[in-house]
Order: structure tokens, then C-alpha cells, then sequence
DNA sequence: AGCAGCGGAGAACGTACGTTCTCCACTTGA
DNA sequence: TCAAGTGGAGAACGTACGTTCTCCGCTGCT
């Protein structure tokens, strides 16, 4: 392993973590699995997060940010703000097509953390809240009724949940058309 | 302890596995966990389940007939076929109500499990696959396209999670409304 | 060249837990 | 009363894994 500043193992630690903890969990993954998949050596992984909780933390903040900008960059090159909402269900399918995708990240941690660490159930909540207030934003620059985000919100959580469960994309267009509806009354 | 048979063992076995699986996760919670809240031995416990996994899945096997019994009981007792979709949406907020309320102990077990355990992953699966079908039933009986009954499903599923995450009721109203939203066109 | 320190490999340590085993009290049938 | 078996309490065993430690080579400075 050649020479490494901090700032490119902490990449390459965070990168294997996202990819072992999203592709097969959080619990049964090792920190020898991340250190086998990343080339950081243990102690340097510690050095980096004293702990694993650390590491899970540093893991899901880095893909939320990541999560939100992709889905934000795509919307955005839309014009018509009813068009951008509609969007954001094409997004979805388009992540839910994706080589190993395997459901919500949050929503997966939740299921495996959530009654265990309350600084993990924190952070689903702050991803679920933006990704909810983003949503409202699309809403009120449509010129739709508030009420709507909400209903839109749940629908996306439930294709998510759904498409991880099932491996299929079919729940972003099951959505987007409820959606659709939801928007036209 | 007093003695008991095999069937009542196994009734203490799942009812302890119950509480504490849905409660603290599953990865959580022992053995010896369940063995201490149940009065069952291990030895007996070890009988009944030859392996942790056989009482995970007998877990999810008998709260899926009793999720499932409970619901179509409370709607069943609706007489019209519409008010009897909005009524699936009522039981699922007097669900989010009650004490303990944890989410969806299938999409919890998913995350959890999901991508370590085949067995658990189909058992999901089919709860999931049976309340769509259900729901599918109820919306052909309401006479209405089959397009709303997954439109409606993914409500569901929305208004599970988001309620197992925010600890809050209202997912359930807000998918409620837009139930109504959707089958009223 | 010599030395101080960083970093890697991987052993070691402690704990948790799934599973099995030992020991013993008690029941039951003759 | 005695023998055989059932079942409980809990020790024991093996493994996995989070975390720390040891050893050693390499690098960069003087």
C-alpha cells in the first residue's frame, strides 16, 4: 500500500464502509472486514474513528449528503416546477435499477440500530426530516396545497421499502402516478 | 417454575422471543435473553428451536397471521366497500398508538437481516406480497382500478415506516387523506 | 550513517453469545 | 422403595469481533 495522507484513507475507509455496511449490513460487517476491503491498516482506521459507531456515523453523514445531491441535481435540471416533482419519482427509479441496490440506507439502519444507538435513530431522522423539507420546498414552488408534501413523502417511503424489498424498480412508477394524482386536485 | 408442556413452553418461547425481537431487535437479544424473560431453559428452548434462527422465523411466522388476523377483523367489520379501504388506514393509527410501537417488525427484520438470512428475506416477502393481495381484494370489492390497490400499498408502507421512525400517528391520517384522494378518481 | 518516529501486519485480549454439556432434583411407574 | 428418565440451573466451549498491543521495517532528518 503506497504512502496515504489522512484525508485519503479516511476516503478510502468511508468508501469501503459504504459499500459493506449498504451491501450487507451494518452488524455483520467487521472491522476487519474494513480494513481487508479499504487497505487501512487497524490501527490507522482507529486513529481515524475511535470507534465503530464512529465509523457508521461518518458513513451515513457522508452518503446523505451525497443521497440528497444527487437527487437534488437531477430535479433541478427540470423547468416546470410540477415537472420537478414528477422528477423526483424518475430519480427513484432510477436508483432502485441500480447494480446493488438494496433498499433505504437509513430505513435498513433504523431496522438494525434504531433501538440500539440513539445517535444512528437520530441521524435517520435528520436525513428522513430534509429529505421531507425538501420535499415540501417542491410543493410550495408548484403552488400546491402543504398537505400535499406530506402524502408525496410517503409515497417515496414506501417505494423505497418496497423496491428494497422486492428488487424491483415497478414501485417509482407506481408512485410517480399517485403522485400525479395526489397533484392534480 | 411450574411444570409445563411442550405447547406451552413454545407459546412462553414465542411470546418472550416477541417482545424482545420487536423491542430491541433481533441481532440484540440472546438466547439467554429469551430464555430469562420466557422461564423456559435453554435446554427446552434448544428442543423447541434446534437453532436461533428456526425461533426467528417461527417469530415472524405467528405475528404475521396475528398482524394480519387483527386487521382484516377490524375492517371486516365495515359494511361499505370504500369505507373499508379508509379503514385499514384507521387500524394502522390506532396500531402506531400503541405502547411499544416500533415500526414494522417485517421492514425492521428486512434491514436487520435481509441481506444475511434468505429465510428471513422471503418471510418478508410473503407478508408483504399478502397484505398487497389483500389489499387488492378490498379495492376490487370497492370496484375500483386495480392500479389504486399498489398506489395504496405503497401508503402503507410509507405511513409504517415513517410512523416506526418519527414515533408519531399522523403518517397514518396523512396517508388516510390521500387514500382518499386516490380512489375518489 | 544513525536515529527518531510513523505506519503496517497481525497477534493478543476481553467480551458477548450461540450452542452443548454436567450435575442434580424431582417425578413416575412397578 | 427404587430405577429410570425428564427437565432445570448454570457452567463450559468455541467462535466472532471490537479494540489494543507488539514488533519491525521504512522514511526523513541531521
Amino acid at each position: 500500500m503506497a504512502v496515504m495522507d489522512s484525508a485519503a484513507a479516511r476516503e478510502q475507509a468511508l468508501d469501503a464502509a459504504e459499500e459493506l455496511f449498504y451491501g450487507r449490513g451494518i452488524q455483520s460487517v467487521g472491522m476487519d472486514d474494513i480494513r481487508g476491503a479499504s487497505g487501512v491498516s487497524l490501527k490507522r482506521l482507529y486513529q481515524l474513528f475511535p470507534a465503530k459507531e464512529q465509523l457508521v456515523e461518518a458513513y451515513l453523514e457522508r452518503r446523505d449528503v451525497r443521497w440528497r445531491g444527487r437527487l437534488a441535481e437531477f430535479v433541478a435540471r427540470r423547468e416546470d416546477p410540477g415537472e420537478r416533482i414528477l422528477a423526483v419519482f424518475e430519480w427513484l427509479e432510477g436508483w432502485f435499477g441500480e447494480d446493488g441496490f438494496r433498499g433505504c440506507a437509513w430505513i435498513n439502519s433504523y431496522g438494525e440500530l434504531g433501538a440500539t444507538s440513539a445517535r444512528v435513530a437520530a441521524q435517520v431522522r435528520a436525513h428522513k426530516q430534509a429529505l421531507r423539507d425538501y420535499l415540501a420546498g417542491l410543493v410550495a414552488d408548484a403552488g400546491l396545497p402543504g398537505t400535499v408534501a406530506g402524502q408525496l413523502f410517503l409515497l417515496a417511503e414506501g417505494a423505497m421499502v418496497t423496491a428494497g424489498i422486492t428488487g424491483s424498480t415497478e414501485p417509482a412508477r407506481v408512485a410517480r402516478e399517485a403522485a400525479r394524482t395526489l397533484m392534480t386536485r
